[in-house]
RNA sequence: GCGGCCGUAGUCUAGCCUGGCCUAGGACGUUGGCCUUCCAAGCCAAUGGCCCGGGUUCGAAUCCCGGCGGCCGCACCA
């Protein structure tokens, strides 16, 4: 027989156990969607859970949650609906899709870059090109757009698109955000929540989704300012593949310490590396050793159109190779600068000066009297528009044009007069710098379900990291019998009331239980026996060595509390 | 979306090529019962299936067409 690959055997336990499975069965299915059964969702919560633990809750990261669909003009401003659409030619004979774009870059041979849909086809037209694969004639090129597109309100001419990423709810708070960080700078926020993407084809189960749960941190800070976090993870090694290595057709890892990395130039941001080597450290943390990590730069052409570098950090899966879980971009101030120019509002951060400093600026100064003689009623507000702009530019263009022009009116050196004078300037406003950890729960889910998947014998042992484990604990009377049972649901009950998740199972032989429980990773299973009853013990089996060690019934939620979060190893529970 | 392979209980699978002996067989699981003092033991019983739709035929799990879904390759993954 065929041997079966890990990605069956893991989406079949997950199946059958009640992790994950296909949206839609009923119906026939639908690609790139996936239900997470009572397990699963138990994992994804302790995924979060681990998470925020580790990336916010000792860093001052905070949390916020924003609308999945957002209105049309965020996407605008986000250049999301510039670039997240691609454009289609259909061919019409064969009915084979392609690129345009990608059509025309092989037949012109060099990078081209799309100016429009009208452009294309006039282009495809004067090269005369048809169907690469039969030769047939080509449709008019159109835009497949990756968002999905609804509208807001009934009978609503308001578009409404669902977001791609989370990133973008935090940006459109920043300013309210910053205020309530107390204008300090650098800070972080945090969002975990639904992503959607129109996938032109899905694959992969958990892996290519439509909709999906992305993780993600905007992390703001002053580009200006030494990062001072480095220290802490400085000397961290990161597996990297660069892409100048790539440029010359190299992909395999290099190794650096994050500071190295950082000063050579490899990372070209400092808060970007300290966020690599904390997803580094994270992803260990969930049992995916180092080696099977790696952070694959992309290609200045396969960057988003935000990012002016970005690392994909990939973990190696068995069928489907490297496979990227988390993607660390730097968005420099792009989104800020994006959404401040289309909404119209003030999205800077203010640095305070250590001391004030005094600066000679210059003063525009209008003579309302003239202005008004010149542009009557619209004096005022052509005044308003003149104070708004740069004093130094309306200056240069009344010298050189003999003119500034403000709402379509010329202003004129008549009109205004310039003042040099000193301003005490108490620290410097700019757009805050972003870098952005970004991490896919789905695939993190699946990685962490694949790693753990060990096989003992005929048996699978799911080796779950204890602080993920859907259900950390499970009862077990060692035979059915009253007095056992009421000992072990006695047990139970407090281990429930202490707040583990604890299961009951008293169906079929010991041996079958510890198997079931083995399965969906269940690191610590409670024997009750007939010592119980004399004694008072009960007996800790452990997941992994399935060695037992015995403790007193009432010392059972400590010990487990204390091995669960990884201060005792399993022996010392059981001298404890 | 194209090409190749594929779709049978909760899971895995036999049957399909060569239509009827299939009232679709098995294993595991699950549930109930008996038994059972530590790793899927045993016995009894129950549970439940031909992806969907159309066609060919006296008769379709089996042949044909379409759809949906899966895997692999191409493309795509901003």
């Amino acid at each position: 027989m065929r041997a079966k690959g890990k990605y069956e055997l893991v989406s079949e336990l997950a199946r059958r156990r009640g992790f994950f499975w296909q949206s839609f069965e009923i119906y026939g299915g639908i690609g790139g969607f996936i239900d997470l059964g009572p397990l699963g969702t138990k994992l994804k919560h302790k995924l979060e859970d681990a998470w925020r633990d580790f990336f916010l809750k000792r860093s001052g990261i905070y949390e916020i949650s924003t609308p999945i669909i957002n209105p049309r003009i965020v996407f605008q401003a986000s250049g999301h609906l510039e670039s997240f659409k691609d454009p289609m030619v259909e061919c019409s004979k064969c009915g084979r899709k392609y690129r345009a774009d990608h059509l025309l870059e092989d037949a012109i041979g060099t990078k081209f870059e799309a100016i429009g849909l009208e452009a294309i086809d006039a282009e495809i037209e004067g090269k005369g090109l048809a169907c690469p694969e039969c030769g047939g004639s080509l449709s008019k090129s159109r835009y497949f757009l990756t968002m999905f597109e609804t509208t807001i309100g009934p009978y609503s001419e308001a578009i409404g698109y669902a977001r791609p990423e989370t990133a973008q709810g935090i940006f459109i708070d920043f300013k309210r955000l910053y205020e309530i960080a107390r204008g300090k700078l650098p800070f972080g926020v945090a969002q975990i929540g639904k992503a959607l993407r129109n996938e032109i084809s899905p694959r992969q189960g958990p892996i290519r989704l439509r909709e999906f749960t992305l993780m993600e941190i905007e992390f703001f800070f002053d580009p200006e300012e030494e990062c001072e976090a480095l220290g802490e993870v400085g000397e961290e090694v990161l597996r990297l593949v660069p892409a100048s290595s790539r440029e010359r057709g190299i992909e395999e890892p290099i190794e650096r310490s994050v500071r190295e990395a950082v000063r050579e130039g490899i990372i070209i941001n400092g808060w970007l590396g300290f966020f690599m080597a904390k997803s580094k450290e994270f992803i260990c943390g969930l049992g995916i050793p180092e080696e099977r990590q790696k952070f694959h730069e992309k290609l200045p052409n396969e960057r988003a159109h935000y990012s002016a570098q970005t690392f994909d950090h990939e973990v190696l899966l068995e069928d489907w190779g490297w496979v990227e879980i988390a993607g660390h971009a730097y968005r420099t101030d792009y989104d800020l600068s994006r959404h401040s120019a289309f909404s119209g509002q003030e999205l800077r951060a203010f640095r305070a000066y250590e001391r004030p400093r005094i600066a000679k600026t210059l003063k525009v100064v209008p003579d309302e009297a003239k202005m008004r003689e010149a542009f009557g009623e619209r004096h005022k507000a052509v005044m308003e528009a003149l104070m708004r702009a740069e004093p130094e530019e309306v200056k240069r263009s009344i010298e050189s044009r003999g003119y500034f022009e403000a709402l379509g009116e010329k202003v004129g050196p008549e009109h205004v007069s310039f003042r040099s004078i000193e301003v005490k300037e108490t620290g410097r406003r700019f757009i805050p710098h972003v870098v952005e950890p970004s991490f896919g729960l789905e695939r993190i889910m699946y990685a962490v379900l694949e790693h753990s998947y060990s096989t003992k014998g005929d048996r699978v042992v799911l080796r779950l990291p204890k602080k993920v484990a859907p259900i950390q604990a499970v009862v077990l009377p060692l035979v059915n019998s009253k007095d056992l049972e009421g000992k072990a649901k006695s047990l139970w009950e407090a281990l429930l009331e202490a707040g583990f998740d604890v299961e009951y199972d008293d169906s079929g032989s010991i041996g079958r239980r510890y198997a079931r429980a083995d399965e969906i990773g269940v690191p610590i299973a409670i024997t009750v026996d007939h010592r119980s009853l004399a004694d008072g013990t009960v007996t800790l089996r452990e997941r992994d060595s399935w060695k037992q060690v015995r403790v007193r019934a009432e010392e059972v939620p400590r010990c487990l509390r204390s091995y669960l979060s990884g201060d005792l190893g399993f022996e010392e529970v059981g001298s404890s």
